[in-house]
DNA sequence: GTCTATAATCGGATAGAC
DNA sequence: GTCTATCCGATTATAGAC
């Protein structure tokens, strides 16, 4: 009938972490959601930390395989010389991410926030885990926007990726606080208008021609 | 000589709660750094989390000034049917922000990583702390991108500010990641070259077409 | 205003019975 | 695998001397 205690401690600790941070939960929180005994934690994890680096790669590694087999695909389509369009190497880093988002399965809601969590975790611990599982995700997706955006500097590109995570990240963790702000006009759509939405907008800034500034 | 110790336990509150966020820092290691005794942040201030109010009130208040009366600045020097350039109004929106970062005076780039944990810190606290000093800003900036860009529907608009606050947070809170992973090509510049960084990335997004899906 | 001392609680981790 | 009971350090907060 219920599921097994480790997994009740996983999806428990994913819904906390999610909300309140990594520090901002204590173990005696967790099992109590759970529904389990405090000693179980220590006996499926060693410890807190360990626990933290389930919860991630249970969602990570799956999403960043998605995200590597949808740049596969889309660079078997392409010719040699073609360059590929910026929406579609958007949409392979970015429509994973939104699509988990909405599969109750898979975490759902949670997992969203869970994300932006990551990007936004200030500890050493958090960051570490973070850049450990994303770099070959972001070697891979370097070089196609590199294709992409030919006429682009390396530097230029690494700031965009950049400012493109940060669109990504602030996205996943906080527009449930634009749907009030906004009064209720902006809604989370699904994941198909939700990447549409965010791709469009940042496909217009990568193609930005380099540096030229404009004065009013 | 020694700055009172008030403004000491500030100070140090600021910096620790800029690099672990409020949850992994505790009071005493606030008073460890501040050199002076526990009892006194409960005497100056009435608790942690008074004191966390305190660190964010002294730069939000004056950078929200910053960028409203920047904003004036620029609604002043246009007719009443002139719409202002987007880069304008980003800039008003941004300029502070950086230019606060590298005022050492003001706290310098502590306060960057403060902004962007305000945006990330997931706890109620901080984000209904953040929400009620922002709300004034958020409305006058609505009006002057609603202004430069009359084209787009109000929904589009608020989405379009949501995700440059993603971009500014971003910048804010991990920058300094970014000079890691690209192995140095990346450096933080001074207050405008990193207004012009992110004013020239943005004003291509907010400008774009309203509701062009593209196919590759 | 600043200190010492301490209260009262909560934290992660573990031992050992079942 | 799961539980109770407990260790023990750390934490917020306060009382009361100076």
């Amino acid at each position: 009938m219920a599921k097994d205690t480790k997994q009740r401690i996983l999806d428990a600790a994913e819904r906390l972490f999610a909300e309140r941070g990594y520090a901002g939960v204590s173990l005696r929180t967790i099992v109590a959601k759970a529904g389990v005994n405090l000693a179980s934690v220590h006996y499926h994890y060693r410890s807190k930390e360990e626990l933290l680096k389930a919860v991630f790669a249970r969602r990570l590694e799956p999403l960043n395989r998605e995200r590597l087999a949808a740049l596969d695909d889309l660079e078997l389509r392409l010719r040699e010389e073609q360059t590929p369009p910026v929406e579609c190497v958007l949409e392979a880093f970015l429509a994973p991410v939104f699509r988990l988002a909405e599969d109750e399965e898979r975490g759902g809601p949670v997992f969203m926030r869970l994300v932006g969590l990551m990007y936004g975790e200030s500890g050493d611990l958090v960051r570490m885990l973070f850049m450990q599982q994303m770099t070959e995700v972001a070697e891979r997706f370097y070089r196609a926007f590199a294709r992409a955006l030919p006429e682009l500097s390396r530097e230029e590109i690494y700031w965009r990726l950049f400012f493109m995570v940060g669109v990504m990240a602030h996205t996943m963790r906080a527009s449930d606080q634009l749907q009030l702000i906004s009064g209720g006009l902006c809604k989370l759509g699904n994941a198909e208008v939700m990447t549409a939405r965010v791709v469009h907008f940042l496909a217009a800034a990568m193609r930005a021609p380099e540096g030229c500034e404009v004065r009013g």
